[in-house]
DNA sequence: CATGGTCAAGTGGCA
DNA sequence: TGCCACTTGACCATG
């Protein structure tokens, strides 16, 4: 078991203002807080916007962004976190339909295909379980054309990044999406879903697995099912988004469905969160998730890698409270 | 050099 | 209708 933490390390990139201002508390060990100068910010997202998009500078932001990839991981190995989400923003706009670029077009292709390759080593070396989660507007299931063309070319773009770092065509190295676009008609998203899942490159189809997602009209783990078993598709457990989206399961049923579809030798994902409201002392839990961890986080005796969803990045994956049984 | 407005993209749900 | 939430705050122009 391996519990991990999504893009952001705030010790390495002195980004504590956020917790400070809503909470009041410093995390007390990123750069700003031991007194670090903003220069040594160590972080992946560096981007741009189209406005002032050039190719030398996202070219040198993309080697900058792969360093820290690098120095995040050691500092994780460091901390015993073997389990990372990767920021799709590292290679910024890389799929756009205007601004998009082949890797091996860029201006410092030799220096990023060899450190793609370096990273690969030193997860493989070190047995770190890095993924990736594309965001909200890859949407294979779609209605619109060109947003199911977007979406397949920017998945296959993640798949493609994966490859470069040496891995294995599985869903040990996984590539997340939700279904998408199916609330009042759920049939009809999964037919879409399944017949444009067919026109991924295979390496991405591999790669590809679902989660749960957080709103009672869309899709629960049972609701995922059938795509599973149209595609093969392994399913991710989000037990938070599962307290919004039941299926008329309990939290030990759901996960269990889910775990019941990855191969096997494979450890299956889960993503760990918890409600920001009820954090701050609200009544109602809403989907917004929480700085830290308080748990506790029950497993039922069974085995998975934990990604920690939560505001505060690495500092929860050191607050998760995990039940065994 | 701090601050606030703005930023590629899809979809659903709430005030 | 507008805004927030999700992957994930960072960029950039202004003062």
């Amino acid at each position: 078991m391996q519990v991990g933490y999504a893009c952001i390390n705030q010790t390495l990139g002195g980004n504590c203002d956020r917790t400070f201002k809503e909470t009041g508390s410093r995390c007390g060990s990123c750069f700003k807080c031991l007194g670090g100068k903003p220069k040594s910010k160590i972080y992946t997202n560096r981007t741009c916007i189209a406005r002032t998009f050039d190719i030398n500078t996202v070219s040198q932001k993309i080697v900058a962004n792969l360093d820290d990839l690098l120095t995040i991981l050691r500092w994780n190995e460091d901390h015993d976190i073997r389990f990372m989400r990767l920021s799709s923003e590292m290679f910024p706009f890389m799929s756009h339909d205007r601004l998009g670029y082949e890797i091996e077009e860029l201006p410092d292709a030799d220096q990023i295909l060899l450190k793609l390759r370096q990273i690969g080593q030193y997860a493989r070396d070190n047995e770190h379980r890095l993924t990736f989660h594309p965001g909200p507007f890859n949407v294979l299931s779609s209605e619109n054309s060109d947003t199911v063309r977007r979406t397949i070319h920017e998945l296959n773009c993640h798949s493609r990044i994966f490859d470069l770092m040496g891995f294995e065509q599985t869903p040990y190295n996984k590539i997340n999406i939700h279904l998408g676009s199916g609330s009042q008609d759920h049939d009809g998203a999964r037919s879409r879903f399944i017949e444009n899942f067919a026109l991924l490159d295979t390496n991405t189809q591999l790669r590809l697995t679902l989660e749960n997602d957080d709103k009672g009209n869309m899709f629960s783990v049972a609701d995922l099912i059938p795509v599973h078993e149209a595609t093969g598709i392994p399913i991710v457990f989000d037990y938070h988004h599962h307290q919004f989206c039941t299926g008329g399961l309990t939290e030990q049923e759901a996960l269990e469905l889910a775990i019941s579809t990855w191969p096997d030798g494979i450890t299956p994902v889960v993503h760990y969160s918890e409600s920001r409201t009820l954090e701050q002392g609200g009544e109602a839990p809403t989907p917004a998730h929480s700085d830290l961890c308080h748990g506790p986080m029950r497993l039922y005796g069974n085995d998975v890698d934990i990604m920690v969803e939560a505001k505060a990045k690495e500092l929860a994956v050191f607050t998760l409270d995990i039940m065994m049984g």
